[in-house]
RNA sequence: GGGGCGGUAGUUAAGUUGGUUAUAACGCCGGCCUGUCACGCCGGAGGCCGCGGGUUCGAGUCCCGUCCGCCCCGCCA
């Protein structure tokens, strides 16, 4: 029998004691946070997943187990990160408090030591303010874990799974499993490949989402749907990008959008209640969060998931630029021309004209140094350059290599669509649609940092919330020529656009909703096409033939047509829920043992080789690719 | 696939126009100290300057290549 554990049994954690403990004998363990060593007495900070406690080594009480009598050796007794047990005496500290420790009243005299297991020195403190390299910490990520920060937010993910799965349990929901390994379907996102070892030659893929399968429990009558879930996806990392992640998927029959909006609602403002202990109905009294049509996102603020937490609007200037034909400046005359020759049409992508005005107030804080740079920024997502101009009190622009082109009646023009007033700053960008948008976007966040207009996330932090809804159906590709599904194709279009599926599929707009955190899409989902007549016409639309069609989601389309009840549903990103929640700046101080942004684990080296013997097995073959 | 930033003791950084012994802080080790809690004081150890090649009398520093990490575009909801 071992005395520690099998005889000393914990009696307390180390964030618990207080002054009213005093003179209990407690057993604590825990990891050593810090020890200061005095000469005569040694003071030892015990730490657990709770918190500190002080533990003081005193040659008066001690002398039993690992903990030595003579004052020289207790120096020797304990080093930073050893794994220990202590039995001990609560006292007082007297005057000595540490307001600062929540069991700063009292210290736990040591009478009884063991060490449970010594430490290497480890390769970076374990402290809350830690600016050692990332990198660092996820090769030793067990070590990483260890400190407060992400021991809280861990426990806030706890908490959102908790309150995540009470809410939907007492709202109806089941709890149901879908399969991770599924047949591989073309189209979206990548999928992980895994090998069949008794189907020599076949591949299963990692499920990218439950999507289909959850559909086909609502065929199966099962009504309301949650899981939360793992999905993987074979692409590109980014901040907010993780190939393996959590999904709050969900799914209901006989519901219309504003019926899934008011379910989620529900559960965001439960997460934020328990988990914050913010009340969202101060901010959002109706207990509903705003809508806004695509359209006037994509406009506004150049991509689908707008952070409003600052102005900064753009202003679409094409209409203004062809009016004026072009009004002197080379560059938007050839974009004028373009229309009306006919070569390009407003409704089919093109070449566009975009302007972002930078109010005086803020503008006089930018530096002209820091405005050139923007130019640099701007490069970098694939913008030619970046034209500027500073309005002055009759309207006329400086500092602007389109001042002395620009005739007065479309500068006029431009300032009055724009609001322009003194000592605004104007950014224009023109060419292809979605490089202009993209870069605006990014423009516009990039300033609201400069300028310090983001506030802190988390506790205490700003959140602003946004449905964006009634995207079109279908999305034009150049390279095809063609329209294709925006999203998939199981997305039900508006009652009054199913018309026009086969006229103008461009303005076809459809049921289909993200909700955006802060300028993050935490959500996404849509009422699904149930009719197998308007999915016909769908497929018709995309230039989908029916072999095609069953080739591909044979399985979904006979299910759709034994009863499949009219049905909606949507998924959260667990992973950036929990990053805006708790203040987290990427995705992978929220995921317990994360990916680098090559796909890669540091701690494990995984991907890794395999063997032959381990290829045959499933029958592949790895064929180097050819060195140049 | 493309653009940008970074890699120097265990950690975080400094390192001048290329110049002889590569600095500092924290950490670590040893000594002293009985009220610290970022303890204090004294001393010490610790370097493949990411890796490979080149230029040079001489490279942490300049050039080429490469690997790794991060941010962005493409891609992806």
């Amino acid at each position: 029998m071992a005395r520690f554990i099998d005889e000393l049994k914990r009696t307390h954690h180390c964030a618990e004691l207080r002054a009213a403990d005093a003179d209990k004998e407690v057993v604590l363990f825990g990891w050593v946070a810090s020890y200061r060593d005095h000469g005569g007495c040694v003071f030892v900070d015990l730490r657990d997943r709770e918190g500190i406690t002080q533990l003081v080594f005193d040659p008066e009480l001690s002398g039993y187990g690992d903990l030595p009598k003579k004052s020289h050796d207790l120096a020797q007794a304990v080093r930073t990160e050893w794994v220990i047990g202590v039995r001990g005496v609560v006292k007082s500290r007297g005057a000595n408090k540490n307001p600062r420790l929540p069991t700063g009243e009292i210290e736990v005299h040591a009478i009884e030591l063991t060490v449970f297991n010594k430490a290497d020195t480890p390769p970076f403190e374990i402290k809350d303010d830690l600016d050692t390299a990332e990198e660092k910490r996820l090769q030793h990520r067990y070590l990483d874990l260890r400190r407060a920060p992400l021991q809280r937010t861990l426990r806030v993910r706890h908490r959102i799974n908790q309150v995540t799965r009470r809410y939907f349990d007492e709202h109806g929901f089941l709890e149901l499993e879908t399969p991770v390994m599924v047949k591989y379907t073309p189209g979206g996102a990548r999928n992980f490949l895994v090998p069949s070892r008794m189907n020599q030659g076949k591949f299963f893929a990692l499920a990218e989402s439950p999507q289909l399968f959850k559909q086909l429990y609502m065929v199966a009558g099962f009504d309301k749907y949650f899981q939360i879930v793992k999905c993987f996806r074979d692409e590109d990392l980014r901040l907010d990008r993780q190939p393996e992640f959590t999904q709050i998927d969900v799914e209901m029959s006989f519901v219309n959008q504003d019926d899934v909006f008011r379910v989620m609602e529900g559960l965001v403002f439960a997460v934020w209640k328990e988990v914050l202990g913010i009340d969202l109905h101060e901010k959002y009294p109706s207990g509903r969060f705003p809508q806004m049509p695509f359209e006037e996102s994509m406009g506004q603020y150049g991509n689908d998931k707008p952070d409003l937490r600052f102005g900064f609007p753009h202003t679409d200037i094409t209409d203004v630029v062809i009016e004026h034909s072009g009004g002197g400046i080379p560059f938007f005359k050839d974009i004028a021309d373009k229309f009306t020759s006919g070569k390009y049409r407003r409704d089919l992508p093109a070449e566009i004209v975009k302007a972002l005005r930078i109010p005086a107030e803020y503008a006089q804080k930018l530096s002209r140094t820091e405005v050139d740079k923007l130019e640099e920024f701007v490069k970098g997502m694939g913008a030619k350059g970046l034209a500027r101009a500073k309005v002055d009190a009759s309207g006329n622009w400086t500092q602007s290599p389109l001042a002395k082109s620009v005739t007065p009646e479309l500068r006029g023009a431009i300032n009055a669509k724009l609001g322009a007033k003194e000592n605004d700053l104007l950014f224009f960008q023109f060419g292809k649609e979605s490089t202009v948008q993209t870069v605006l976007a990014n423009l516009r966040v990039h300033l609201a940092k400069k300028l310090g207009l983001i506030p802190e996330t988390g506790h205490g932090g700003k959140f602003e919330f946004l449905w964006v809804v009634n995207p079109p159906l279908f999305e034009y590709d150049d390279d095809r020529k063609g329209w294709v599904a925006a999203h998939h194709a199981f997305t039900r279009p508006h009652d009054e656009c199913v018309e026009m599926l086969e006229t103008d599929p461009g303005k076809v707009l459809c049921y289909r909703y993200d909700l955006v955190l802060n300028g993050f899409e935490i959500g996404g989902g849509s009422i699904r096409l149930h009719d197998p007549n308007v999915q016909a016409k769908v497929f018709r639309a995309l230039g989908i033939s029916d072999e095609e069609a069953r080739a591909k989601f044979g399985f979904l389309l006979d299910a759709l047509r034994y009863g499949a009840p009219p049905h909606g549903g949507i998924a959260v990103g667990m992973d950036r829920l929990t990053m805006l929640l708790s203040g987290a700046e990427s995705l992978r101080d929220v995921i317990p043992y994360p990916k680098t942004q090559k796909g890669t684990d540091l701690m494990t080296d995984a991907p890794s080789d395999v063997t032959n013997e381990q290829l045959a097995e499933v029958a592949i073959r790895v064929v180097k690719p050819e060195t140049k």
